[in-house]
DNA sequence: AGATTGAGTGTAGCTTCATA
DNA sequence: TATGAAGCTACACTCAATCT
């Protein structure tokens, strides 16, 4: 059974916190306290998991009221001439540590600042990883927030790491995977998120568990493979140029692995340019029967190319982890993964910063994007669009004549 | 000592949305 | 459908601690 004990300065978090605890049918306690000069429910060696997001650089914590406090078992990270903490990133990480049992863990958000900055923070950063204790770091693009555009690292401490693992650190650069919920926010897809962790699962030695993700997204492919088939069998049915699409169709329906996403692609494409043939033929005739035709040709078109993107989807998943680790195990991933050990740390100032090491991705091609057909697309708006423009000067030159000033 | 940086700030001007 | 308030975005600019 899972105790939480929590700590915030503000009221309405407070509160929200606690909705957020009964929302999950789960127990806590969370105080009004200032973490910085108090510990009201005497966490110090006594939690098995931390988990936070704090404030970032923080530059108003007094040196001289934390400077004896036991959660700083490595030090103060420097105080500036106000006698503030000059940044309070590691006094937070200090005190999280420091919470932990000696099983226990914690995972928490952190200034990407924090994992290299030097001078005193970096003493305490050396010290720190000298316990051997810290896990896995992981980089965030900016965006992810939802007030705030920074960018942010995930930081994991396991003080009941197997004796291999004591001294090495898993660094993760995950800053160029994530998905556009708007044009300001972004997030990570629920297979995105998996993908991540199944990174782990090889570095804890769980196998399996990578093995059984891959497996469910080649299964997953297939069945959205199946769903595909009355969406696209609707849209062939009103389509207007049957033959290339229906024999694409009939590869398709016994088709499997490789051959059935790229399928899924060609499908997408027959599709998109036969509705604009369809679009172009009633521009010109537009009677109201047409207009309706086309946008119920409209539904079933988006309708269709909805499902096959899923089936190029689940696909591409799958070949994303066993393209990085072909035999199913940990190995290094340029600009993705690297399994770091001490002296490497040591050799980088002690960095924890996992763009230093894991080195820069190879870029990587949108498997939705083509070219040529986006810019078909882009060319004939650019064509309407001029057209309605040089009607829109005649018209204005037309109404200037009329007005014979 | 100079350059860089930032969970900075303030505001004009545009878009969106509710209301009459 | 016209109107105005609120919301949002892009831009110009601050300033001192930290970095080099």
């Amino acid at each position: 059974k899972l105790n939480f004990y929590g700590l915030e300065k503000n009221g309405t978090t407070i509160d929200l916190a606690k909705m957020n605890l009964a929302v999950h049918g789960l127990v806590g306690d969370i105080k009004k306290a200032i973490t910085y000069y108090e510990d009201p429910h005497n966490l110090f060696n006594k939690a098995d998991f931390v988990m936070a997001n704090p404030p970032f650089n923080v530059d108003e914590i007094d040196a001289d009221k934390v400077k004896n406090d036991p959660r700083l078992p490595f030090g103060l990270p420097g105080v500036n001439k106000k006698g503030k903490v000059s940044n309070g990133n590691y006094v937070w990480i200090s005190y999280f540590y420091s919470y932990l049992t000696e099983q226990g863990k914690a995972g928490f958000v952190m200034s990407s600042q924090a994992s290299s900055a030097g001078k005193g923070e970096a003493k305490v950063r050396e010290k720190l990883i000298e316990t051997g204790n810290v896990d896995i770091m992981i980089s965030i693009r900016s965006n992810f927030f939802y007030t705030r555009t920074v960018p942010c690292e995930l930081w994991f401490f396991n003080k009941s790491k197997p004796a291999e693992l004591k001294d090495k650190v898993l660094m993760i650069d995950v800053r160029n995977v994530f998905r556009k919920v708007t044009r300001k926010i972004y997030d990570f897809s629920p297979e995105q998120l998996q993908n991540i962790l199944s990174i782990i699962w090889l570095y804890r030695g769980e196998n399996k568990r990578f093995h059984d993700l891959v497996a469910y997204y080649q299964t997953q492919t297939i069945h959205e493979a199946g769903e595909s088939k009355p969406v696209v069998e609707a849209y062939i049915e009103k389509c207007l140029k049957a033959g290339e699409l229906r024999a694409t169709y009939k590869e398709f329906i016994v088709s499997v692995g490789d051959e059935l996403s790229l399928l899924s692609k060609k499908l997408q494409k027959l599709i998109e340019a036969d509705y604009r043939l369809m679009a172009k033929a009633v521009e010109k005739d537009s009677s109201r029967e047409k207009q309706k035709a086309l946008r119920v040709g409209e539904i079933l078109k988006n309708k269709a190319i909805e499902q096959l993107k899923l089936v190029s989807y689940f696909h591409h998943q799958a070949q994303w982890l066993t393209e990085r680790f072909p035999e199913e195990k940990l190995r290094d991933v340029e600009g993705l993964v690297k399994l770091v050990d001490k002296s490497e740390l040591k050799e980088n100032d002690w960095s924890l910063t996992p763009g230093r090491y894991v080195g820069v991705a190879p870029e990587e091609i949108d498997p939705d994007f083509d070219f040529d057909e986006t810019m078909k697309i882009i060319h004939s708006e650019l064509e309407d669009l001029n057209a309605q423009s040089s009607e829109l000067a005649k018209r204005i030159s037309d109404n200037f004549k009329k007005l014979e000033i």
